[in-house]
DNA sequence: GGGTGTTCGTTGGATTTCCAACGTAATTTT
DNA sequence: AAAATTACGTTGGAAATCCAACGAACACCC
């Protein structure tokens, strides 16, 4: 990694690491902890882009289109680490021909992949009309990809609403509605799925 | 582009490129035309997923990720020709270390790039509650990537109100509206934004 | 302990959207 | 050219969501 001059970052639960409007020079490498990226468009609507832990790499999209503006805001959900990589030699794996450099760049083209996949996921979420639909699929997604139907939701309520689109109340009451029905259980953020 | 054993394929407007559930062994580069990819959920649900348009790939994140099962779907909305890049040479770009290799890997990982923020604006726009906003938003983010306020959408209604996760009786409901009230004005596909 | 702030469930009325249906115009098929 | 199909706008009533407000439970700070 020392072609790479990547040096390792610390930062506190809550911390701003990527402010909006920040012209970054790294990709940021998240080593431990949990990272949240969201952002607002001109109107001051908030949105939950994507949720970064260990192994994730926050950045890519922006080091590459640096000429855009992305009003990125990525804050620390728990105490990070970071690895922080040079946006030039990241980038330009012929500097000198390495091989380990040449397969980090295709981590990162992974890593791509796999934000693409979860911000497709979300997006389809999105798309749904109602809100059980939503919150139906979120849980169902979820529980797959912690392959238990018992699990912990990282989302308080408030952020969860926000996730689907949908009113925190409204989210409210569907979810004690569809615990009453029976096809889950839950408390706080713990949730079983039931059927 | 001869170390990668890449052929040109032909289209028809409305041919399946990709199927349902298809494993596909190429990248799928646009040289000419346009196509359209598509999904279902388990529920029937119909998602739009992304626009090819030349100098576009398809199907990067099948490749890399094997194993999955995506149910994309790729139809020509005209006359296409592709490009199809072999997977297995196109990711092991070591095999032959020749230059142009690896920018053609540079180029799919701006692709992805181009992709993931594709897929972010739309998920943005469903993010929105009124169909108005929802609107207003894509009129104004289409009318940005047309440099002009006059343009043409690549969607039918019914098409659009898929994309916008809207009723298509709504959406011309709301488009009368906003026409009436002088912000926009259309015929057919040809829109003017107005204010 | 008391005060303060936050999270979450609940409720009721206002608002918006959905849904089904219909008419018209344009396009395609035969 | 006639018939069938598709696309689009309009509408009215049903249903869902939003919105604002309130109270209970809990955590935090002094």
């Amino acid at each position: 990694m020392h072609c790479l001059q990547a040096r390792v970052a610390s930062y506190n639960k809550n911390d701003t690491i990527v402010n909006i409007g920040d012209k970054i020079s790294y990709a940021y490498l998240i080593l431990s902890g949990q990272a949240r990226a969201t952002s607002f468009d001109e109107n001051g609507n908030l949105f939950i882009n994507l949720d970064f832990n260990a192994g994730n790499i926050f950045g890519l999209i922006e080091i590459i289109n640096d000429d855009k503006i992305f009003n990125n805001h990525l804050v620390a959900l728990d105490d990070c680490t970071v690895l922080l990589l040079d946006k030039f030699r990241l980038l330009n794996p012929t500097l000198n021909r390495c091989q380990r450099h040449i397969d980090l760049m295709k981590a990162c083209f992974c890593e791509l992949a796999r934000q693409n996949i979860e911000i497709a996921n979300h997006k389809n979420i999105l798309t749904l009309s109602s809100t059980k639909d939503k919150v139906m699929s979120y849980l169902g997604q979820y529980s797959k990809t912690c392959k238990s139907n018992d699990f912990y939701i990282p989302y308080s309520r408030m952020d969860l609403a926000l996730y689907l689109g949908v009113e925190r109340s409204a989210l409210s009451y569907e979810l004690s509605k569809l615990k009453k029905e029976g096809y889950i259980d839950f408390e706080k953020n713990h949730f079983i799925l039931k059927k």
